[in-house]
DNA sequence: AGCAGGTGTTTTACCTGTAAAAAATATTGG
DNA sequence: CCAATATTTTTTACAGGTAAAACACCTGCT
């Protein structure tokens, strides 16, 4: 499901432990409601919405504390992870993103001394963006921070469950990714 | 992690399969340039981040023939899975969004005559919405479709998996949903 | 050479969300 | 009862994204 699913607090309640997650309320709310229907996708879909929807929320937190979007450090990080100069078409592909919210983000990563534009000298239409030395240091500065925190909200879950939800994580994506060209709605 | 994690693809190429999914692609791209770091929370974090994107550009579609963006059929969907009428706020909470969103997505779902509006007797700040018969039945309509199609995207991960995989993935949940207060930033 | 069509990037117009302030009403304590 | 404060919802100003069009440039064909 898109947001019946996972986007969802239940009532005006705390959290029922003994109950499940709030996706399971959602779920539990929608079968007495339809009580033909398969629920079962919702239990994955809703999770993982729901999930990414918590965890960005936190991760956040460390970038606004650097005066950072998470795109603007998507588009950041993306430079550095590479180690070489993109276009801003790359960057869009890398970043997932359109061309237009790239070059939007590029403006002003740029005027904040954060990248730098070269321009090609065979096409002139495309340009090439580094990293300054104080975008590196800021990226390189953030990811750390980041990642310690990633472990502290991750560190609910212990390592062998963590590993397995890794791997079964993989598989799922690969299968979205190999698919959905194929499943092109 | 935020963006470098699930967030991109690599390079230009088609995905290759051997190699695992983008996210493992782009850990091993940081681990190249920062080899001291724990990249491990990047391989759910991100994973979970890249589902979570590719699962809803698709949902989208089947709602888009529908006429509504998610937020919207988020909004509706809360009033027809609790069955009874809901206030702007309750409405927040229920879809996780401000209340300012709320009041402009119910001003719009309204006009479409698909919810409607009942003031408080007693405290006349204080609004109840419900869906119209028109609102049920379009609900009614999607969620089966929405459903199947749900059934179809998670079609390459066999039923043991997708089982263990909704296990691990309450699992988390729970334990965002009841740390992050506590680890509140 | 010159033009048709393709590609890379930016611009435009618009839409939606957010944070903060405002508005309207309720509640509480003197 | 009144003033102060709290609560619910809406409004405002703005930031950021998108799709489509515009621009600028390249490539290949004749």
């Amino acid at each position: 499901m898109t947001a019946n699913d996972g986007r969802s607090a239940t009532g005006g309640g705390a959290t029922d432990a003994t109950r499940g997650d709030t996706v399971a309320a959602v779920v539990r709310q929608w079968r007495a409601v339809h009580p033909g229907l398969d629920t079962g996708p919702m239990e994955i879909i809703g999770r993982i919405n729901r999930c990414a929807a918590l965890l960005q929320q936190a991760e956040d937190a460390p970038l606004r504390r650097a005066g950072l979007s998470r795109p603007e450090f998507d588009l950041l990080g993306a430079l550095r992870r590479t180690g070489h100069e993109l276009t801003p078409g790359e960057l869009a592909r890398e970043t997932f993103s359109s061309g237009a919210a790239v070059t939007k983000r590029l403006k002003q990563l740029t005027e904040r001394g954060l990248v730098e534009r070269r321009g090609d000298t065979r096409d002139r239409r495309v340009a090439h963006l580094r990293l300054t030395d104080a975008g590196r240091d800021l990226v390189d500065g953030i990811l750390p921070e980041q990642l310690a925190y990633e472990s502290a909200v991750l560190s609910g879950v212990r390592a062998p469950e963590r590993d397995e939800l890794a791997a079964l994580l993989a598989e799922l994506l690969g299968q979205l990714e190999g698919r959905l060209d194929a499943l092109r709605v």
